[in-house]
DNA sequence: ACGTTTCTGGAACGCTCGTTCTTCTACATC
DNA sequence: GATGTAGAAGAACGAGCGTTCCAGAAACGT
């Protein structure tokens, strides 16, 4: 039987994630990937293929959990404009304070999406997914006399999504935390 | 005297800007540059000095460029409302249909900023020079009575500004004309 | 026509990149 | 304890990078 491995597997995954997101992947070397993650350069090829195959199972591993983080949210029979603002704050929150890295898929849908079609697909994936998510708990809100029926739910998760994007762009270059929550602020009264 | 420059210096600039937009920095080679713009390496390193120098002049051309346009859309007497609708849409039109390219300043504040202090700092003073452009607009119109006396200029101008982001991200990676068009309808709904 | 200056094309440099190979060590099972 | 697997450390590789150097051609002012 093998020798058992010496790291943990997600906690190493984990520490390549906030790297890449930091430096982006061009701006990430391997040595750096080496040296930094205090594993062998071999048991990280042996452990999740080359660079680009590591960075996607980084990426996936960062939406997955984003996910996870928002739809908890949002799930509450609170009223929606509280569960986005609270979604919104904890993203502002996540992005801001790590060395202002601002958003791993925002990072990559700049950096990588014109050129690398399965990053492309990823990102196309996730904004339907996450627009579909806003688009039902509008919906379900209005259900309940939570939000206006003359609003499209459709268009606000859009809209919301799009602010999302801005948010993280404007965390990891310019980290004005104010001036994000007063934007959040803004954003939100499209739901009144 | 010297033999006259074989090529436009402007016009060179001008489609160095386009690779760099639509490939980002690192992923932009000097042979790339030399390659596809039809200039000797010598040339474009005696003109306009390393790979960094090269990119930084025409981000600054990208940004006067941008920003005058923009004063333009805005200077009208016309509503606000209107001027912002403009200044959005011909966004849309310019970063969508350059093969979805995206913003060139957007895309160095994501892949540069973090670890460039000069491009950190254009970016900051990018940002500040838009909003205060924006809640000059946004102040006139109040006085004019064409905005609600009720409303922030500033925070609205930076409201504005962090959509613009956003939807620079979005045409780079997703592309969809349309529902970029959806976001703006509801982001000036923020001014009625 | 000359001489100077800059152009061009390409070879060359040193460096870093991602990746592979090699050698050796450590452990869990038989 | 022998065996087999996977660990760690680092040398080695070829390719590509940004940059510089060089030789020859081309255009201008004198």
């Amino acid at each position: 039987m093998p020798r058992a491995k010496e790291f943990d597997e997600a906690e190493v995954l984990d520490q390549a994630l906030e790297l890449f997101r930091a430096r982006g992947f061009k701006h990430t070397s391997f040595n750096d990937l080496v040296e930094e993650l205090g594993v062998s350069r071999q048991s990280l090829y042996d452990t999740y293929g080359d660079k680009q195959a590591l960075y996607h199972a980084a990426l996936k591993r960062y939406l997955t959990r984003g996910l996870d983080g928002m739809r908890r949210k949002l799930e509450g029979d609170q009223p929606v404009r509280e569960g986005f603002a609270e979604l919104f704050d904890a993203m502002i929150e996540g992005q801001c304070s790590n060395g202002s890295s601002g958003c791993l898929m925002v990072n990559s849908m700049v950096e990588l999406s014109p050129h690398d079609p399965d990053t492309r697909a990823l990102a196309q994936e996730h904004a339907r997914t996450l627009e579909g998510l806003f688009a039902s708990r509008l919906s379900a809100a209005q259900r309940r006399g939570d939000l206006a029926k003359s609003k499209d739910p459709v268009a606000l998760a859009r809209f919301l999504y799009h602010t999302l994007l801005g948010l993280a762009v404007a965390s990891r270059a310019l980290g004005d935390k104010e001036s994000l929550r007063q934007t959040v602020r803004l954003a939100l009264q499209a739901l009144d």
